[in-house]
DNA sequence: TCCTGTATTTGAACATGTTCAAAACACCCA
DNA sequence: TGGGTGTTTTGAACATGTTCAAATACAGGA
């Protein structure tokens, strides 16, 4: 079915009727779209949008897989950029800010379902764990060529780590309404900072029943969740 | 309109509309349950439902403010309770569980929309702010009478944190599927003893930088949130 | 070329949240 | 008591996401 698109011209339909629907949401938004809409605008009848699509939020998903892919490269030279993990972090979030600038309407949609993870939608939810896990591996590598020393233990739960921090920012900036978003290039700009610093004290030896009880909170949170 | 209910008749359709309402959402969830049924059950047309309520997602809200009458006398008793600001903590956070355990399927409703604070039902919105604050009260009553010391500085944002750490143990037991939710009562009770350790620490002279600069993220992130 | 089976496409029909004009009701005043 | 005014209630109509049986297009073999 969908995961076989059979023919060529199969495969076009399909691509047609996401840009006509991402095109539509951009404009108005994921609300006021309506999928009469989308399918006028791709020039099919109702019928096929839902040959194509399980149904209208499985589109925005479909959004978010296409984004993945094309953010990809640009995450990729973002990390090859000069400089030591704060510059290579704030240059990766750059990145996803950049590129969801456009969509900022309807990127709410997305992430609508985001508490509950069980949601296909939640980027928490098995289904987008592939464009999770791709998305966690660049803050690795990010930590790798940044030149940090990490302790072992963390090392684990570091990346996973800082992509739910910048998933916290993506929220924020999501709600934010100060002109510009302002108020999340500041949060950013500091939490980023305080961030570095604090792994810099975690590797203390000091830290170290600290870090074995906050490991051991991770750990729950994690079990198959 | 709603704010004014003119006559006790009218109360007493809108309660009944109400109490329909909750008793199916929990028996069926939310999404499973139609305002038809809804007004079946009520024995009112479906019009008289969308007299009182703006939307079914309004009911829910309904619920809410029910929720935090209900649970005030509850929560005022926990406090009372002996033991120290951890053992109030725990109190207060147990008697938000068992209230909603009934509602356990359906509460997803309410919190569905939390990512977004724009959203009327999110529990950072403004038209939730009522309740919002009264709960925050009661963290800060926890606090007052957990006898613990607390930095000038952090005094007067803790119980709003404290109120968001225990928003974060819900959305972790609303997702929660392991029997009895064993995973989240692992986590409260971890997280809450490292909380108040924290807590203590915090305290110490050294910390003071530290804590200005948690302290500034906290004001970026709360201006006009 | 014609036939057959599969992939694609269609659009009417359906379910359900929501709106709204009209009806029913309640209460007050002359 | 009768009329007027505001509140409450009704249910048909509407908008829109979704389903599905039927129609169509198409590929490959006879």
């Amino acid at each position: 079915m969908k995961p076989a698109p059979a023919t060529a011209k199969a495969e076009e339909t399909r691509l047609r009727i996401l840009r006509a629907a991402i095109e539509l949401f951009r404009n108005q938004g994921f609300d006021q779209t309506t999928m009469r809409e989308i399918a006028g605008e791709a020039g099919v009848a109702i019928g096929a949008a839902y040959y194509y699509f399980a149904s209208k939020e499985a589109m925005v998903m479909g959004f978010y897989e296409l984004a993945s892919g094309e953010m990809a490269p640009l995450i990729a030279s973002a990390l090859a950029a000069p400089g030591r993990l704060e510059a290579k972090l704030r240059a990766l979030i750059e990145v996803k800010f950049r590129y969801f600038e456009p969509n900022r309407a309807f990127l709410g949609a997305l992430l609508r379902h985001a508490a509950d993870p069980h949601h296909p939608l939640s980027p928490f939810s098995e289904e987008t764990r592939a464009i999770r896990e791709a998305d966690i591996a660049s803050f690795a590598r990010a930590l790798e060529e940044g030149e940090v020393r990490v302790p072992k233990d963390l090392a684990a739960h570091l990346p996973g780590l800082l992509w739910l921090y910048q998933m916290g920012l993506i929220f924020f900036w999501l709600a934010d309404r100060s002109p510009g978003q302002v108020r999340t290039a500041r949060l950013t700009g500091r939490s980023l900072h305080l961030l570095v610093n604090l792994l810099k004290l975690a590797g203390l030896p000091l830290m170290r029943p600290l870090r074995r009880t906050v490991l051991e909170l991770i750990e729950i949170a994690q079990q198959r969740a």
